[in-house]
DNA sequence: CGGTATCCAGTGCGATACTG
DNA sequence: CAGTATCGCACTGGATACCG
């Protein structure tokens, strides 16, 4: 994801591009609302990724103009992370999505296992 | 994308993992507002996908409950694709993404090329 | 018309080890 | 602490050919 940058077919397309990487929700969700965050917390937040993607997607994020990287140039080094303006008009057009996540997901899991769950 | 089914730790995991295919948001989008379309007639709306991909992808929609799809047993065969009320409400949901996207993707695009454009 | 079957390439992601 | 370097695999998506 996030080097596609091809002319997108519609808004969503370059969202979902931006979005899209296997963890960048949880990043957003992590830094919403104006939080700070050290590299080191962020993957306090993300236990399961990896240092490489987690810096790679970040890496992603910053270059879309999502996230923020601040240097510290001090010893020990010191990064903090956050979101732009952007970033965060982007979360609040993810809050619908994230909801009809929550309001969903059970079925959605439960469809797979072959179990109607009397969707829809 | 969507074979995942693990514990999603938010909804939005699940949302992008339900609508992160490739093609998957112009499905949406050419599905959109209660139309039916034949396959032949998404193919048209949806050149560069191929035949393989955008089926596979209509069927992770289906076992999603995203899509219907209705089969009519003639000769020639017939198959429509629709949204369900779920689908509905997913691109309801998705609406405020897609309007950001359109918002942003000129920044977004230009801020890969290195070209800030005053981003932000 | 509406698919399926194969084969194949790109890359996203993960694990581990090392560094300023 | 906050990365970088390397290696490897699984999976997604693409091309083509064939089928009911």
């Amino acid at each position: 994801m996030a080097k596609e940058r091809g002319p997108y077919a519609c808004g969503l397309d370059a969202a979902v591009d931006v979005v899209g990487g296997k963890w960048k929700p949880m990043i957003l969700w992590a830094l919403h609302a104006g939080r700070t965050l050290r590299f080191g917390e962020l993957k306090r937040h993300i236990p399961a990724v990896s240092e490489k993607v987690l810096i790679q997607q970040l890496r992603e994020l910053e270059s879309d103009g999502i996230v923020h990287r601040e240097v510290y140039r001090e010893v020990p080094p010191k990064v903090e992370y956050s979101l732009t303006d952007l970033g965060q008009s982007l979360n609040a057009a993810l809050r619908p999505l994230g909801l009809w996540g929550d309001q969903h997901m059970r079925q959605i899991v439960a469809s797979k296992e072959g179990k109607p769950s009397n969707a829809a």
